[in-house]
DNA sequence: TATTGTTGTCACTCGATAGTGACAATAGAT
DNA sequence: ATCTATTGTCACTATCGAGTGACAACAATA
């Protein structure tokens, strides 16, 4: 349960940080954001808690650093695909459909994320603020980049809104229920019937396009 | 902030039962339920802790009572628009589109329900197994009532859950934030857009069918 | 080697929490 | 009026949290 503190075996100021922020993700991953405190993040890095006030100014200092090193986000690659060009190549239809996939995976990759965002159902903090921030510069980018086209005829943004958000919330819930109206969130058959209906939604969207 | 704790008038154990469950409810929509604690809900109901746990046996049956009490959830009636007779007459696209703006007004107008949604994102216990509970049943009542014929062309199942998590994700959003994907989640206009774009995708599934 | 600022440890205060045992006040019966 | 079970109050323990001040160990200087 409680790792035991390895006393400091060199004195290092940029050693100690880094054990620091790594503990709260440690601790983020492994116990949720409710285990988070100064103690708790002091012990897991096996390191006296005065020392977070020193170096963060306090513990919302140091969520603020976490936040700054993390990868708890999908980048404008990752929910291309990996590869932008083709991306960009596809049919709008098939674009709008592998953008959903996508961000599916790359949610259900970050357990950390999926700890982040229900964080951010309860409080705002340094932490979560910062995910907010990349979360909808990137969105707002991913849009502008690869659907400018149907901007004046469907609002992308309230679609992406609604995309997003479904798929943020259901992966989120699947960590403590199994079933959302009928569908099982923790088997692979479950999603794959999600992304059924979602590949429905949008070629129903596109075919009004015409 | 602390209610003083205007002593028992008279001795009746129904009345603090009553007081206490309230005392729950008050708490939550006042400050959350991370303030949530046997202490908080005692200074609140102006009675003294011990009682929670004579009466409910702790903090997790006077959660269980509360349950039971609320009304947190939309009946079939409400999701209906109040008329199910009406509701039934429908045509297929207006019934899908109606559901999804009574839900949305249905979870706008309940601060309590944001607030166990919020919860059911970090843990389980006796409060949100019974809203889980309650919204399961309900919402696969639902759609085996008014949508019949659809079912083995269309997964509306699936197509709810992610309407109804898009929904239930971005109620809950807008208490902390007011962009998401570029829409302004706290005014009028911006839950007009997302109906809006509810509507064009109900309008494009609907398409399908024929 | 002696000095000085930095890095880390320890011990403490203060406040809040969950839970419990002893006791006082009261209602409803006899 | 008296007794008794119920209802409610109070005081207490034990535990945990955040935050702070004093001090020890150390590294890099002079």
């Amino acid at each position: 349960m409680n790792s035991q503190k390895s006393p400091q075996t060199v004195r290092n100021r940029e050693e100690t940080r880094r054990r620091l922020i790594q503990a709260v993700g440690a601790l983020l991953s492994e116990h949720g954001f409710t285990a988070l405190g100064v103690n708790a993040v002091a012990r897991q890095a096996g390191v006296d808690k005065v020392l977070i006030y020193r170096y963060f100014g306090g513990l919302s200092g140091l969520m603020a650093a976490f936040g700054r090193e993390g990868d708890f986000w999908p980048s404008m690659d990752e929910l291309a695909g990996g590869d932008i060009e083709a991306f960009a190549q596809l049919p709008l239809e098939e674009k709008v459909a592998q953008f959903a996939y996508h961000f599916v995976d790359a949610i259900q990759r970050r357990p950390l994320t999926q700890e982040i965002m229900a964080w951010e159902m309860v409080e705002r903090n340094d932490l979560t603020v910062e995910l907010e921030t990349i979360r909808e510069t990137m969105m707002l980018r991913f849009i502008e980049m690869f659907f400018p086209e149907m901007q004046p005829r469907i609002d992308m943004q309230a679609l992406s809104a609604i995309f997003g958000a479904a798929i943020s919330y259901l992966v989120c819930r699947s960590r403590h229920i199994r079933y959302y109206s009928g569908v099982d969130l923790q088997s692979d058959a479950g999603w794959e019937r999600l992304k059924k209906a979602m590949e429905l939604i949008v070629r129903g969207i596109m075919a009004q396009l015409n």
